[in-house]
RNA sequence: GGACCCGUAGCUCAGCCAGGAUAGAGCGCUGGCCUUCUAAGCCAGUGGUCGGGGGUUCGAAUCCCCCCGGGUCCGCCA
């Protein structure tokens, strides 16, 4: 199937003739070309300066097959797109998959994201994380590569220590089944915590007596999390007094999350079993979550499995063999100080970092996290036979990532090391709150699927529309909301405005798709293209066709540079040209032939390019709110 | 102290990487539009020393340097 680019071709049809009439290179030409700011001027730009030697004199009117005309306006060089050839390139080859160009060179490439603790539910900052990663794999594998899509499970460190050592306590129970089991784990996991914290602060106090300042500031902490544990008993009141009389009676609660951990580590029977029961169940809790915004992995990797079957302990002997390792503070430890400049700048070290040195086996002899995290980046290469690997994660944790490639380097994975991308996102910032996930106090996911669901829900009603749609409304907004700001970027989000479904939001689109949607539905079949009036492409007509033009290079850019957000904001941007030009003109009562044919075509695109980018984005076109 | 990310309208964000012509949206606020293809829509108005200062350039929100503000990291936590 042959894929049409139009604008693309406009744009190379303007290169080779001004490459030709200056003696530059097409490519610098067509690197040249921007969009004019004001559209009096032309649909195409290039400033003539840095491709025209001074002093020459300029004979530059052209006239090709889908450039209309040229003038030369200051420094710039401005075209006009002859619409009526546009139109024709654009809508006879228009097929469903319009815009979704398939890459030449596809690549199998694992995206991990998510990722969390199986210790209690997803909140915010996992939400953006798992929507980026979900997005990111789906715009991939549009665009011709093979993906696969993983899944994390830490349930190796201390945090699942604590929680399984709360579930020693409450005598190993199921989640009840009337409770969503990742909610109520994460209320035995805070509830534990806190009861050790609180545990620790107290003895801590009884030695230090009343030495001046640090006794006073422990004693604030402790006032802190004694109200934490007020809110946590009210949301749990039997829970929390088993909890609270089971752990005051264990002399040592910090050494037996300790003694966990170690069994885990060591597979040790019936620890193994029981705490990998533990994560399953609040892994269950958040795929259900995640499934209702239509995320989905190929596979859960648990950290535990690593330990059992050797793999990090080969690691530790690769490293010792390869002699990068090196003593740190008595622990065995990789040292950066090596490595060249060339090398820095290919693992994408900043110049006057100085990469601490990581420990990869503890003075006791366990390991920590990044070192498994070594066992586990080779796992995701070898298992997918991957090109690349992209490791969705908030930027707080760049330095371990930058040690991990610049530790697969001197390891000898060269490839491995460089194709290793780690895909950073800002923190989330909650409006008027303080989060903190190991005190229980955090928004999540599903309260805000809740809240969302509700403002939807009741819109949707009073229009009368079903509950699968309030459904996938919900997600659109939600889904919408996060990737429509640059990852990069720190998020504030707020429940207020993700249920502002106004333009420059997942309704917003999905509306307009609907309105576009059932205009064209209504025809038995589409006219000709042949038959369209194309002397009517004027004024928003003829931005939408210029627009819809667009779509492929915008899903190129998209997928090539793994930023969503440039989807957004063009889909957005069509979408307000479509709905101005749908409440000034009729589109089926239209009734010359001819004007209709142009108008229901470019319903048509609209219909196609919105429809293809919401489900580039993971959210569902909808026919009818 | 060092490193990274961010700073654009009252608020939330595009535009910056690959410098170009009067800096764009949405929300908010003011005032209009539903017997017509879906009003989650449309129209009009309101709003900006692009954090500050230097520099490079014919040209800087965009590149370089310094400074200020917010966030993050520099754990034998993950």
């Amino acid at each position: 199937m042959t894929q049409v680019d139009p604008f693309s071709d406009v744009k190379k049809e303007l290169a080779l003739h001004l490459s030709a009439a200056l003696g530059v290179d097409p490519t610098q030409v067509m690197e040249g070309i921007e969009i004019p700011p004001s559209e009096e001027l032309g649909d195409l730009a290039v400033p003539l300066r840095e491709l025209v030697p001074k002093g020459s004199h300029l004979e530059l009117q052209f006239k090709g097959k889908l450039i209309k005309s040229t003038k030369i306006i200051g420094i710039y060089l401005n075209a006009f797109v002859n619409e009526d050839e546009l139109f024709r390139l654009t809508f006879s080859n228009m097929t469903e998959d319009y815009g979704i160009l398939r890459t030449s060179s596809p690549l199998r490439i694992v995206v991990e994201h998510t990722s969390a603790n199986p210790v209690h539910p997803l909140h915010i900052g996992h939400l953006r994380n798992a929507i980026l990663g979900d997005t990111l794999a789906r715009l991939l594998k549009l665009r011709g590569h093979e993906v696969n899509v993983r899944f994390y499970v830490n349930d190796a460190g201390r945090q699942s220590a604590i929680l399984s050592y709360g579930m020693s306590r409450l005598g190993w129970p199921d989640p009840p089944i009337e409770s969503k089991k990742d909610v109520w784990l994460g209320l035995v996991y805070a509830c534990t915590n806190v009861l050790i914290e609180i545990n620790k602060l107290k003895k801590v106090l009884e030695e230090l007596k009343e030495k001046h300042e640090e006794y006073l500031s422990k004693v604030r902490e402790l006032d802190e999390f004694v109200a934490v544990a007020k809110e946590l008993r009210d949301k749990g009141q039997e829970i929390f007094d088993k909890l609270a009389d089971e752990i005051g009676r264990d002399p040592d609660p910090e050494g037996s999350v300790q003694k966990l951990m170690q069994q885990y580590e060591r597979g040790e029977e019936p620890i193994r079993t029981l705490m990998r029961k533990v994560s399953t169940y609040a892994l269950e809790g958040i795929s259900q979550t995640l499934s209702f915004l239509g995320i989905y992995f190929d596979s859960f990797d648990y950290e535990g499995d690593l330990l059992w079957n050797g793999s990090v302990e080969k690691i530790i002997n690769e490293a010792r063999e390869k002699g990068i390792l090196t003593i740190h503070k008595g622990a065995s430890a990789v040292s950066f100080q090596g490595l060249t400049e060339e090398e820095r700048r290919a693992l994408r070290i900043p110049k006057g970092y100085d990469v601490p040195p990581l420990i990869l086996v503890r003075a006791d002899g366990t390991t920590l996290y990044p070192t498994r995290d070594i066992a586990y980046t080779l796992k995701k290469y070898k298992e997918f036979s991957a090109h690349r690997v992209i490791n969705v994660i908030a930027e707080e944790q760049s330095t371990p990532q930058t040690q991990l490639r610049a530790t697969l380097y001197l390891m000898g994975f060269r490839n491995e090391a460089v194709n290793l991308l780690h895909y950073s996102y800002g923190m989330v910032n909650v409006e008027g709150m303080r989060m903190s996930g190991r005190r229980g106090r955090y928004i999540s996911v599903d309260d805000i699927i809740d809240q969302v669901r509700a403002v939807v829900g009741n819109r949707v009603k009073s229009r009368g529309g079903n509950e699968n749609v309030i459904d996938e409304l919900t997600k659109g907004a939600i889904r919408f909301a996060i990737i429509s700001v640059a990852p990069t970027k720190p998020m504030s989000f707020s429940i207020q405005r993700a249920i502002d479904f106004n333009q420059n939001s997942g309704p917003y689109l999905q509306y307009t798709y609907a309105r576009a949607h059932s205009i064209v539905s209504k025809m038995e079949s589409m006219p000709s293209v042949e038959k369209a009036d194309t002397s009517e492409l004027v004024g928003d007509k003829r931005r939408l066709l210029l627009q819809v033009a667009k779509f492929p290079e915008v899903f190129v850019s998209t997928t090539e540079q793994l930023k969503p957000e440039i989807m957004a904001t063009y889909l957005n941007k069509l979408a307000d040209i479509f709905n101005r030009w749908y409440d000034s003109e009729r589109i089926l009562q239209e009734p010359a032939e001819g004007k209709r044919a142009l108008k229901l075509w470019l319903a048509m695109g609209v219909k196609t390019v919105i429809g293809n980018g919401l489900s580039a984005l993971g959210i569902n076109p909808l026919s009818r709110i």
